[in-house]
Order: C-alpha cells, then structure tokens, then sequence
DNA sequence: CGACTCGTTGACTCTCTTCAAGGATAGTGG
DNA sequence: CCACTATCCTTGAAGAGAGTCAACGAGTCG
C-alpha cells in the first residue's frame, strides 16, 4: 500500500480482469440489480472504484455535481453545516445505498466517510444518458427516492417532535433494521459512528446522547460490549420507546 | 352548492367540454408542464378534479396508497402523528405542487387542505402505465423528487439545530421564496396557516412561534397587517437571522 | 348575542444544553 | 514494552431556551 494519497481511485476498466459488476456482492440490494448482464457492463465501463479512510471527504456541498455513487462497504455521513459550525447529519450510508439522488447541478449535502469505506464513482453525466437507455435504472433510481423521501419525513418527525430517550431508541432500531436487511443479524450491532455523529444526526448533544444510552443500559435494554458494538437485550422495548417514552 | 358530500369529487372527462389541462393555469410549472398537447389529452383521460374545503383530508397515514394528486390551487399541509398525538407537519404544498411522490404501497403521511383547495386526482396505477410511455414525465417526476429530498434536508437541519427565531425567520422567508416562484410578487405574504400549524412544522407550540413573531413584529423586520397575511420589511435582515440569530 | 376558535401574553417548570472535569481507549514513539 | 498524548466517552453541576399551564382579547359563525 502507498503512503499518501487523499482519496485513493482506482480505474477498474484498467485495472482488473473480468466485470467485477457480476461478482459485486451488493449488486442485488442496489440500484444495479435490475440490469442484466449485458446492460451491467455497459454500466461498468463508466464507473471507477474510491476508497476513502475514515475522515475523508466524498463530496462536499455546493460543488458542482460532477460525480454520483455507490456505497459498495462502509458508511458514510451525510450532513450540512451552518456558518457558526453548528452541523445536522441527514443520514448514515452503508453498502448497497445510492449518494447522490438529488441530481442538482451542486450537491445539497457534504459527504464524509465514518470507517473505512469503498464507492463506486459514476460520472453523473455519463449515468444520466444511460438512463434515457434503461428506463428500468430510471424506474429503480426514483423507487430510492422515494423510499429516501419516506425515511427523511420519519427523522423530521423525530427531529421536531420527540424525546431525547425516543430519539436514541428511535436511532437503534433504524440501525438494527437496516442491518438486518443487509442481511447482518449478528447477536451485536454494528455502530461505527461517534457519539458526536449520533448526536448531530438526533439534534441533541454528544453528553446527551451518552446520559440517554447510559439510562437504556441501566434499564437492561441494552448493553454496550464494546466501543462500536451495541447489543439490543429487549427489543420490544426498544421498539416501545421509540414513540412514547 | 350543496350540503354535505365531505371530498367533492367530479369528473372532468364526464363534466366539461374541451381539455381543461390546455387551459391549466399551473401546467407550466406543475409536472404536466413536460407534456405535448397530445400526450396532455392522454394523460387528461384520468385525471379527476377534487374540490377539499379547510380541513377536510386528502389522504391518511397507511392508507393504501391509490391516487396521486396535483394541487391546483389552495394549500395543503402534510403531517405525520405519533401514537399520543404529537404531530410533525412535513410540508405544505400549494398551486403547481406534486403529491405522492412516495409510490410506495401506503401513504407515508396523512395530507388536509389548509384552505379551500382543488386536486386533480391521478390513480396511480394509470399514471404509473403512463409514466412508461411518458419518459419525460418520469424524468420530470425524479427531478421533482430529488427536489423535495433537497428541501426535507434544510428542513432536517432547522429541526435539529437552530433556535427559535432562526426556525420562524426560515419558515417565513421559504414561504416567500415559493410565492415568488409561483409569481406572487405581492406586497403581503399570504400566510394561511394557522400558528398551531406553523408550530407544528418548526418544531415548536403555538406559544413560542407567536412570542417570536411578536419580536420580530417589535423589531420592526416584519408587520402582521392582518390575520393570514404578513408584510416582510426588511428582507436582508429576515435573511440574515435564518442562520444566526 | 353567546360559543367557539385562534392568537397573544404572563408566570413558572423542565428537559436538554453548557461548562467542566475525569476516565477509558487507541495509537505513537522512545 | 511502556509512558505519552490525543480523542472519545462518561458523569456532574449549573444554566437557558423553549414548553406547560393559565388567562384574556379579538374575530367568526350559527
């Protein structure tokens, strides 16, 4: 591996033998998997592979929209600053998500990558034409806005509306659903962001969110084996406090 | 006009000579505006026009979802609500607007006129057959969707993280901004919502929206000539406390 | 005209934030 | 291998912004 390199990309047309598309191991959960093979290496030939270290910025807000991806490993942070620093998450990504839905002429959102991470990069152009040849990508593309637009009216209701207690329960069992349909039903779940993620992503404060995990344990609702890992002990009533806590 | 018959609902190909979509005041800034006369007349076939007086509903929260609707005049407001009743209004929609761009099987949220409001319905079945004729309407439909991802992310950002005053101050100059953009350049901003409704959208009670226009009213950047109507007076200032004030 | 809803204002309360400090963990370099 | 440091997480005490409870004025409708 080469020391220093910002976002390190890597041309796959140039670079790997075969279409890495048909062995993609999230093609079926993204947008990719209504194309059939043929239609898939049309695809392929446009894309290129990014690899970002945690930290490291895939878009940043008010850019031109140049690039569109695909969450192939990994989350990602969505999220907007206001000019005193104050920043709201709009959402976490992990793998089989599509970034970049709002296909405005500048992004609406920064970018950033919580753990290690691997996109595939779309020049946004090149994708919008191959659109006009496969309406089922078009067809596909604006059922995930769709399905966005549903999950974004659910955070504005936690965001104006709920407790610091059904916030974090609220947080927990979104985690733990969108897990499982990837298809991770591990006996811990997976939390790789901070407590300052959560905490912007929730509009509270990081000690906030700590006191409010803190209660959840004591309660024996869940328990936190490890720093990332958070075990669901009573999902019922996790489930229960999500909306009247 | 008759008595009682709660959503009025006629049906234009039944009731009324010509296309009355050529004649469509909104056509052109609605999603229709894409059509050609002739993919207009196809399109008009199943369309019918709903006529809601204030308050009554247009759709509900897990209701199969059947019809989709454009708003052709009058205001709408979409909510969601929580189990003891908490509600968090999502969105208002007014002349030219789309309505159910979520196409998935139930509505994500309820939707109630605000005003006296005419719909025109579509089934959603017949629109999505027509969408695979229409690529221009479907293409028109994403842009509209990624649009309003765009606008529930600004809205994300005002629930999570800014104060009172900044949330009245965005509210009203958003309200503005659309009325511009419809082409009501007028003098007074129509506000036709209720405070409770306002409240409801920002994330606050009634209370504390109606101290917060009192101090905006005392320093002297907006006046509230009369119930339903506000007249911003000095603009750069609204502008300025929308994100740090 | 009385009943109702809506908007406003006041006094008090409370949840969450702010400010502050200490503890756990991981990575770094000697 | 272990101190050293930086970062993250947790906990405590005090404070503030918005919420709650309550009352009143104004406009509206039957």
């Amino acid at each position: 591996m080469r020391p220093l390199q910002p976002p390190k990309t890597r041309d796959i047309a140039a670079g790997q033998l075969g279409s890495p598309c048909s062995a993609c191991e999230i093609r079926e959960i993204s947008v990719c998997g209504v194309l059939s093979p043929s239609e898939l290496e049309r695809l392929r030939q446009i894309i290129a592979t990014v690899h970002l270290d945690a930290g490291q910025t895939a878009i940043s807000e008010g850019d031109e929209a140049a690039d569109v991806f695909n969450v192939v490993s990994g989350t990602i942070k969505l999220y907007k600053l206001l000019p005193d620093g104050r920043r709201q998450i709009t959402g976490f990504m992990f793998a089989g998500d599509f970034l970049g839905i709002a296909l405005n002429e500048t992004y609406a959102y920064s970018a950033e990558a919580v753990d290690k991470v691997q996109l595939c990069r779309f020049p946004r152009r090149k994708l919008e034409s191959l659109l006009e040849e496969f309406p089922k990508l078009e067809r596909r593309l604006l059922g995930e806005a769709a399905n966005e637009l549903v999950v974004a009216q659910d955070q504005m209701l936690l965001l104006g509306r709920k407790t610091a207690r059904e916030r974090v329960s609220s947080f927990l069992v979104g985690l733990a659903d969108r897990a499982a349909r990837r298809g991770r039903l591990g006996e811990n779940l997976e939390v790789p962001m901070s407590r300052s993620d959560i905490a912007d992503f929730l509009g509270l404060t990081t000690e906030t969110v700590s006191r409010t995990i803190t209660q959840l344990k004591e309660g024996g609702v869940i328990a936190v084996p490890n720093r990332g890992q958070i075990q669901i002990r009573q999902r019922e009533k996790l489930h229960d406090l999500m909306e009247s806590g």
